[in-house]
DNA sequence: ACGAGTATGTTCATCCATGAACAAAAAGCA
DNA sequence: TGCTTTTTGTTCATGGATGAACATACTCGT
């Protein structure tokens, strides 16, 4: 007997995510960077600042001078955000904009002393929590991912 | 000469995340995801519904009957989200939520033949994208990034 | 059966992110 | 040089998600 339920004929029957066995796969993708944004958000949460402020942190002190323009896309969020959010970073001392000394537009992105100190601290929670989830994977595995993920990548960016 | 800048005897160097191989990989796999949601987002959005009713609709056509609870928890979000959501999408005579018949707390959900329309053609993109987003990876490919990623959340939910 | 504790769903104030509209500055082009 | 187009950053109205506080209803232990 059809498991399924009656259906006119001519008429296909509904495809459902759940059938593929490519969707689980890709759902557990999907769980996985939901759980690490809530953990690791919890964990940076006594330091004062959120996953956003740490991103925004991270990126200056890995590209020093970053541009505002340039940081929105590593971050894939809008210029807007960072307008909203860098003044207040501003305010707390964390990080410092200087104008870019030929093209007037710009404000280039810096970490003060104090900035430099709290992302320091920020960072290395971040990789003591990176390497307890990843511990489960061996090297050769967890390469394995990436080099897959930045396919994927490519071919989504198409 | 080291490239590193001085630093006081006895001050561990701070530990940037992009010296760590497990990062670019980690990174991977949280833009795949980011970009998915976009790209997802944008090929859904002619049936004129965003990504987080799409997440309802399918749940619920997957588990019909469902609860506010049991679906909020699915989705990682909290009750008050479905709260908000839900309304909505009933206005629209996609769903239906009935009173449950012993215990009149709960409000089990429903899609209704027009929502059930409507579900079937977003899961019918959701598969045909999804299926073009993987087809870079084989089979056993596939399926071992769903087995470590499994491994991995059950490394992060302990 | 009674009361304390627990579970489900709603409301509300608040916070973030978005995208369109805008201003200022630079780059391209005749 | 002038004029248009592009780029960079800001502002603002909007929408979505959050978590605390709340109301209602169920459960468990006695």
């Amino acid at each position: 007997m059809n498991k399924k339920q009656e259906r006119a004929a001519g008429e296909a029957p509904p495809l459902r995510p759940w059938d593929l066995p490519r969707f689980r796969n890709w759902l557990a993708v999907a769980r996985v960077h939901q759980l690490w944004k809530k953990v690791f958000g919890e964990a940076i949460a006594p330091l004062g600042i959120q996953v956003a402020h740490y991103d925004v942190l991270a990126n200056i002190a890995h590209v020093p001078g970053l541009t505002q323009q340039a940081l929105a896309e590593k971050l894939l969020v809008g210029r807007s955000a960072m307008s909203m959010l860098l003044p207040e970073l501003e305010r707390r001392g964390l990080i410092e904009r200087r104008p870019d000394e030929t093209d007037r537009r710009v404000r280039r992105l810096w970490l003060t002393p104090q900035g430099t100190k709290l992302t320091d601290e920020a960072m290395a929670i971040h990789v003591a929590r990176l390497e307890a989830m990843m511990e489960v994977l061996s090297d050769t595995e967890c390469d394995a991912v990436g080099e897959m993920m930045r396919r994927i990548a490519t071919a989504l960016a198409r």
